[in-house]
DNA sequence: GACAGTGAAATTTTT
DNA sequence: TTTCACTGTC
């Protein structure tokens, strides 16, 4: 009768039918995690009489819940109402519910890495960029270890006493502009669970199922999170793999899922160690390479596939023919019937991913890079986006900086620092203090000003509920800014220019470009979003740098136009709109799951997928590990091997290069240390044996 | 503010 | 080698 738990092997039903003490799933790769975790949401409704309403799910990316969310539905349909999301978005959904008990209003919006660096710069003033940049990783890194400014702890993040001082003016400017960053999300949420006991006790009335996938790659404050979440009497379950943390980096805390049991009373411990993924000689090679760890909760992987093909060590002579082997394997696995998309490419660096774009293209390879679509983070979408934030929150000093005088409209440098002045007077709003300071301005500034809140005030006007304000004389200045203009200075040719071109979209006198390209066919949230960015100028600004550059920064705006249409035309849809973006950057492309092509990607990002064949490449002292790690860091770097080797189901290759230009300098290369960890599994050499290979054979084995 | 010329630096990065 | 940040000039 429970067809969908019988297809589980004991341990994952065992999972699956616990309940009431906290729960550690150790599931290794290949176990059928995500399996074990829909299901236990659905057997939790069904059989347990949950209330979908009452399950928590957290995970890492957006990838990782949507892919939860539509398994659990499909076994059970009701569990479209539990809550399944990321971290983030989990606390983007409290923040915005309780962004009182913050000093937060509703309608903030979320600081990326680049806007934090790009506010912490104004607090560094004349500081290097790079030390900007360390400084807000430092920021980031010490919330992610839960730790404000004054926190005792706070030296182990940087010792510095200038630290504090920045960390806590970094946090005085983001409350003053009412944003928040990344780690906010986290770490706000935490501080008001246990500052309102009423807020606490809701939050504990609701959610009577906790869950967390990937937890070994939880951070302090995540686990601070949980801990506030839990309440006593509810059920919380964590999955995890302490061997594929591959994060700390980034402030994940192995701890966390090594001392679960002893974070929590009572904890049961399920081990998941048969793997259905890989075949028995890949899996050795990946095990007996991780046992080189110390301090792991130790598991030995079952093949549950059985033998297979033997792992091939491919010594090649540089970088190039590395880059042909691996288009000769593909290109012959193809002509004997295979698919391209079995193919996935492994390296650790991203600047690798070159070599073999060239090898593919000229060879006709089709493939797709993973990781490297930087949509978000091109100019003129990060224009646009700081145009909405600005229209979200006046407050935005990073979004004001960014767009208030792009394309150049006469606000200098001095006149931007007068209206962040001028701001305080009204309560932080730039867009107000700006159309204020107009009265020290120069004309041509002032057609600038005008302009600039005219094209905010229109596409705001579109947002329903909203009426463009139609006070603040914004008429009058108009005459005086059109003499100015003329005689304004000495480029005389560009600026009638540009009003010709203005003109002639209206009244249809030059073809070539349709004066506002991105408003046809717009609907929803896309009409505004498209009226803004052609009202701003900064549509015109960068099509201009496309017929110049031939880049294609117009199509780039079309694109993002496009994405908004999705949602409604109103202040709360414009919100949601920022925030999708923010919290969720990867570019599904429905394309790329339909059509046949090799996958090129960065060992970090393959974790949670499979590929049929893998190639690593790059298996080079200095290249994987790199030079600079030792001890824990050199620890971590042999879970991203592990999590390589068992990205592979059937066929895994490894290739290891004699020379490799490196910054333009040649140099010879010896096998990686992890290689050498692995020659007592069954390994095929192929190529040139190196020396040095056999030598460490001879003497050590 | 846009440019050319110079010199130093160069990971991984779920959100 | 490439990329970028910084500097000085127009």
């Amino acid at each position: 009768m429970q067809d969908y738990l019988s297809t589980l092997n004991p341990e994952q039903r065992a999972a699956v039918e616990h309940t009431g003490k906290p729960l550690l799933i150790l599931a290794g790769a290949g176990s059928g995690k995500t399996r074990v975790i829909t299901t236990k949401i659905a057997y939790l409704i069904r059989e347990k009489g949950y209330n979908p309403y009452s399950i928590l799910a957290v995970t890492f990316t957006n990838k990782a819940a949507r892919e939860m969310k539509e398994r659990a539905c499909r076994i059970e349909g009701r569990a479209e109402n539990a809550m399944l999301r990321t971290f983030h978005s989990f606390g983007a959904w409290f923040l915005r519910r309780n962004a009182e008990a913050a000093g937060l209003s509703p309608n903030f919006t979320i600081y990326d890495d680049d806007d934090t660096a790009a506010l912490l710069a104004t607090i560094m003033a004349g500081a290097p960029k790079g030390e900007v940049r360390a400084a807000a990783g430092r920021i980031a890194r010490a919330k992610d270890y839960f730790l404000d400014p004054d926190s005792l702890e706070l030296p182990l993040v940087d010792h510095r006493k200038e630290f504090r001082v920045i960390y806590r003016r970094y946090e005085d400017r983001l409350r003053e502009i009412g944003n928040v960053d990344f780690g906010d999300l986290i770490k706000k949420p935490v501080e008001i669970l246990r500052n309102n006991p009423a807020i606490k006790a809701r939050i504990h009335d609701r959610f009577r199922v906790i869950m967390v996938d990937e937890y070994q790659d939880a951070n302090i404050a995540q686990f601070e999170l949980l801990r506030e979440l839990y309440a006593d009497g509810a059920y919380i379950c964590v999955v995890g793999d302490d061997d594929q943390s591959i994060y700390s980096f980034r402030g994940a805390e192995v701890q966390n899922i090594l001392q679960f049991p002893q974070k929590f009373d009572g904890v049961d411990t399920i081990r998941l160690v048969r793997n259905y993924r890989s075949v028995a000689p890949i899996l050795n090679l990946a095990g007996i390479v991780v046992n080189n760890n110390a301090g792991r909760l130790g598991k030995e992987l079952v093949a549950e596939r059985g033998d297979g093909k033997t792992p091939r060590l491919v010594f090649v002579q540089d970088q190039d023919t590395e880059a042909k082997f691996c288009a000769n394997l593909v290109e012959r696995a193809v002509d004997a019937g295979g698919a391209y998309s079995d193919w996935a490419i492994l390296y650790r660096t991203n600047a690798q991913s070159l070599g073999f774009e060239t090898e593919f293209l000229r060879r006709r390879v089709p493939y797709r890079v993973v990781g490297s679509l930087k949509f978000y983070e091109r100019e003129e979408i990060k224009d646009a986006l700081a145009l909405l934030a600005l229209m979200c929150n006046p407050r935005d000093e990073v979004a004001f900086r960014r767009v208030v005088n792009k394309p150049v409209r006469g606000i200098g440098g001095t006149t931007v620092e007068r209206v962040l002045e001028q701001a305080s007077g009204v309560g932080g709003d730039l867009l107000a203090a700006l159309n204020e300071a107009q009265t020290g301005m120069t004309a041509k500034a002032r057609q600038g000003v005008q302009s600039f809140l005219t094209a905010l005030d229109e596409a705001r006007g579109l947002l329903a509920g909203n009426t463009p304000s139609d006070d603040d004389g914004v008429a009058e200045a108009d005459g005086a800014a059109e003499v100015a203009e003329i005689d304004g200075n000495g480029v005389a040719r560009e600026k009638p220019g540009k009003r010709d071109k203005r003109d002639a979209g209206e009244k249809g006198g030059k073809k070539e470009k349709p004066a506002r390209p991105l408003l046809k066919g717009a609907e929803g949230l896309s009409l505004c979003v498209a009226a803004l960015a052609e009202g701003s100028g900064i549509a015109g600004y960068h099509h201009a740098n496309d017929d110049i550059k031939g880049e294609s920064r117009l199509a780039n705006l079309q694109e993002l136009v496009n994405a908004a249409s999705l949602y409604p035309a109103s202040a709360d849809g414009l919100a949601e709109f920022l925030e999708h973006i923010e919290l969720d950057r990867s570019i599904e492309n429905a394309e790329d799951n339909e059509t046949d092509m090799v996958t090129l990607i960065t060992l970090h990002n393959t974790k949670g997928l499979e590929f049929k064949k893998v190639i690593m490449t790059g298996v080079e002292q200095g290249v994987f590990p790199r030079w600079d790690k030792r001890d824990a860091e050199l620890e971590e770097e042999r879970r991203l091997f592990y999590v390589g080797v068992t990205r592979a189901m059937d066929e895994l290759y490894m290739t290891c290069a004699e020379i490799r230009r490196v910054w333009g300098q040649t140099q010879m290369m010896e096998p990686s240390v992890f290689l050498h960890e692995a020659r007592d599994a069954d390994i095929k050499l192929i190529g040139d044996v190196p020396w040095s290979w056999e030598n460490h054979r001879r003497t050590t084995g």
